[in-house]
DNA sequence: TTGTATGCGTTATCAT
DNA sequence: ATGATAACGCATACAA
């Protein structure tokens, strides 16, 4: 069934069916319906490859992540595919993992496929090494590029992102005017956001005229959901003889393994030990108590970020980068 | 940059392009190298829409699930994607919501965007009321339609699922050996899948001579990410006066919400109350204790599945229906 | 082994 | 308001 076939079932010309498919006024009304009852009768639907062809466009954008099954990216994911769909647009989910030259074959394959855009969600995206982060730059001289939580500036490339530099820092000031000064800082991460958030974390002590110890910033690398592991982790850190009375994590689960800590060190929360967590995951209300955790408005990102696309997309003029502030919310892990 | 571009460079026809292109065995070696050279000097990939049109595919298939934020609809779509990747093809998400009208809804875009096949994912794409699975037989009748944890028998449906019936029984059986016969059973879906677990349970107390009493199968029709609400579902079925030693749950989340109600209640686990989940999921590990849970294979049953997808395109023979055997993870919440 | 010519199903331009 | 026709860029049957 093509557009011939209703062409000539309703006695025009395709152009005509052409135009009543697209919506162009140039059409008597009578003839517009007599079409439109074909194309029902027949149940026609135009052959998206051909319009994709004659258009160059099939309305579909790519998604990159590292993995969609993570907590966070999940979310965004599924909050952006939802935003696309409504705007129209179809989505083509990329899994690329952390690796440099999975990203690039990733992007590439999307570039083949000749989608609209491409979404990069999560920063670590955005490469330490500048020169490394050329493949962005050659993608977006072809079509616009999003970044979701991450800083980039350059032509075609839109950012929107979570202020982690002032929410994590609002929450180590929270622990430091609240009486506590040996706040163990961990983290998993060293994006882009992963460096904010340890800039937001040391800034607060410089804010208050202390001083903050590198013994108290500590990396975690292993496996970001080896809750054992991480626990273990907090373990020997205590033992080895590092003293602290808050730990302040830059993601939940980090949170929570330092609650398991405490649970198996036989310490209170949180008049022993306060917890803070980022993100405001699901896991956050599996504790016992509740983590007291950083929001930062994953789905008001999304929502701008592919509002922004599609604005772009229609010819707009858009700003290029977007930038949210986070929220810190107060659960049973601290007592401020 | 087309074909015809590249075959004036290299003074060739397009054919002979196109033969290079597509591996075609008729070209001779000099010719095939010159005609790479010029590919690769000008950095030419085919025009995907030209190609799809000309091929009536763009190797895409069309991934259906409720929830891509679900823990585990998120895995499902992580495994999925990436085998699909790994042979060649490319993943459209499309996520629907437990809504009929949605689910075809968003079933149609996927049709209309004529992928290959699409693969749905998660129980609750088969209804109940059997006429309402009509949408599923049309489509089918176009491409073949893969169910991930679903059993539904119709030509060019190809189903891959966990036997959960058994997995559930195993778990119960367990439970009831171990001298335990009060298990409060608490589920959240009525999906297939859902009402094989819930028989699974229900057939152990057959199996020993037992009758399963309906008070100890409660559902919960709250959100399924809200532990503090189904933590109060828990209480207060306590509350009412149902005395239980054993909470068996659907899913990890529920049985994570029945640690947490007996935390508040000092019920000593695994000694005054046994519990054990569903899925393996990385909340199984966040637990105080570890949860014990049943590990249905996931990511086995997506490999089989893209597996068994890709050689049906290929026009191979396959079976229509693939069951994996769960398995029973021990962990800190129960004493067997 | 290689080239020519046609079809794939649209959209859009240009007449009428 | 409508129709004829030329792109769009590739794959492929058929000829050579």
């Amino acid at each position: 069934m093509t557009i011939y076939d209703i062409s000539k079932m309703a006695g025009v010309s395709i152009a005509t069916v052409s135009r009543v498919l697209n919506g162009n006024a140039n059409v008597r009304p009578e003839t517009k319906k007599k079409v439109l009852e074909v194309i029902e009768k027949c149940g026609y639907t135009p052959n998206a490859f051909a319009r994709g062809l004659g258009l160059n466009s099939m309305n579909t954008i790519g998604i990159l992540c590292a993995d969609s099954s993570d907590l966070y990216l999940a979310k965004a994911v599924y909050y952006i595919e939802g935003y696309l769909r409504n705007g129209g647009y179809h989505s083509i989910l990329c899994c690329t993992g952390y690796d440099l030259e999975n990203k690039k074959s990733c992007l590439n394959l999307l570039l083949n496929q000749k989608v609209d855009s491409v979404i990069m969600v999560g920063s670590n995206f955005v490469e330490a090494n500048d020169r490394d982060n050329d493949y962005i730059r050659e993608a977006a001289a072809q079509i616009p590029i999003m970044l979701l939580n991450a800083d980039f500036e350059y032509p075609n490339v839109f950012c929107t992102l979570c202020d982690d530099f002032r929410s994590m820092q609002d929450a180590a000031l929270n622990l430091i005017d609240s009486g506590i000064q040996d706040i163990l800082y961990l983290y998993n991460s060293r994006s882009y956001s992963g460096r904010n958030k340890l800039a937001g974390y040391q800034s607060a002590f410089l804010l208050r005229d202390l001083t903050p110890s590198k013994e108290y910033q500590q990396y975690y690398s292993g496996r970001n959901d080896d809750v054992e592991g991480i626990c273990r982790f907090i373990s020997e850190l205590a033992a080895s003889g590092l003293t602290f009375h808050a730990v302040l994590a830059s993601e939940d689960i980090l949170a929570m393994a330092a609650l398991k800590f405490a649970r198996l060190s036989n310490l209170r929360i949180p008049e022993d030990l306060s917890v803070i967590g980022y993100n405001n995951s699901i896991l956050a209300c599996c504790c016992e108590p509740e983590l007291t955790t950083i929001d930062n408005r994953l789905e008001d990102i999304c929502q701008q970020l592919v509002k922004t696309l599609i604005a772009t997309l229609n010819g707009n003029h858009m700003p290029q980068k977007t930038i949210f502030s986070g929220r810190l919310i107060k659960r049973g892990t601290t007592s401020f």
